[in-house]
DNA sequence: TTGACACATTCCTATATGGGAATATTATGT
DNA sequence: ACATAATATTCCCATATAGGAATGTGTCAA
C-alpha cells in the first residue's frame, strides 16, 4: 500500500504546513475569499486552490460563492478528533504535577510487565 | 515538490494510524519490546520496525537495548507542538460557551475585513 | 562454532503527492 | 456578445511512501 491520500482525514490533511497556514488564516477571520489567501500566503494561485480543495474534501472548510469569489470559511470542528487524541498525551509535559502523576501511573503498571531478564 | 517526507515533522509522522497506536501502546506502557508490538499490532514485524524507524527519527520514541531485544519507549514531548497548534481550535467546539465567546470575537473582526459589496 | 532468536535493512511496486504551467470555468461589467 | 476578473482543473514530474519478500545484523545458548 503507499501512503494514505491527504484527503484521508483530518491528520493528513494537516501535516501540510501551507494547510495548517490556511487553517489559521481562516480562524483569524470570518470568511476569507481564495485571492486574499494567495496574498496572505505569497503562493500561486493553483496552489492554494488545490489546498483548500484537499480541506474541503475532508470538511475542514467550507465555502459559498459570493459574487464572482468563494468565500472559504474554517470549519473548526473536524480538528476535534486530533485534538482528542493528542489531548491525552499532555500529561506528559505540562505542570511538575502532571509528570509526577504519570510517573506514579507508569509504575503502578510496571510490576506486571517485564517481570524478568531472559 | 513532493510530499513532504513522514520523517520531516510530527505532524507527518502521525499522519499514519498505525504509527499512531503504536504511540498509544507505548503510552500505556513503559517499555515495549518490538515484537511485543507486532503481536499487539498483527502487522508483519517488518512494516513495525520501519513505522518505529519514522517515529524514532522524529524522536517520538527512543529505543534502549536489552539483551537482545530493543525497548522501545515513548518520548510525548514531541506532540506538544501538535497539541499546541491544534489546542487553538478547542474552541470552536468546547462548551455552549467557547461557541458563544468565539462568535462575539469573531463579529468583533468583521467590520474591519469585508466593508464593501463589489 | 553453530543455530536460533529478535530486529533492522534492502529491494520491489502501485500510488499519491505539491508545485509549475497551461487551460477551463464561472460571474461581472459594458 | 465580449473582455476580464476570480477560481478551479488538468497535465506534468521528481519524490516518497506502506507493505511484501528476502536478506542482513547482532546476541544468546549450548
Amino acid at each position: 500500500m503507499a501512503r494514505a491520500p491527504t484527503t484521508t482525514d483530518a491528520f493528513n490533511a494537516i501535516a501540510e504546513p501551507r494547510r495548517r497556514q490556511i487553517i489559521d488564516l481562516l480562524a483569524g477571520a470570518g470568511e476569507r475569499a481564495v485571492g486574499d489567501l494567495v496574498g496572505a500566503l505569497r503562493l500561486p494561485q493553483p496552489a492554494v486552490s488545490k489546498h483548500l480543495g484537499v480541506l474541503r474534501s475532508v470538511r475542514i472548510v467550507s465555502v459559498s460563492r459570493r459574487g464572482r469569489r468563494r468565500m472559504y470559511r474554517l470549519n473548526a470542528r473536524e480538528l476535534k478528533p486530533v485534538h482528542d487524541w493528542v489531548k491525552t498525551y499532555e500529561r506528559f509535559w505540562s505542570h511538575q504535577l502532571g509528570r509526577i502523576k504519570e510517573r506514579a501511573e507508569q509504575k503502578a503498571r510496571e510490576g506486571s510487565s517485564q517481570p524478568n531478564k531472559p
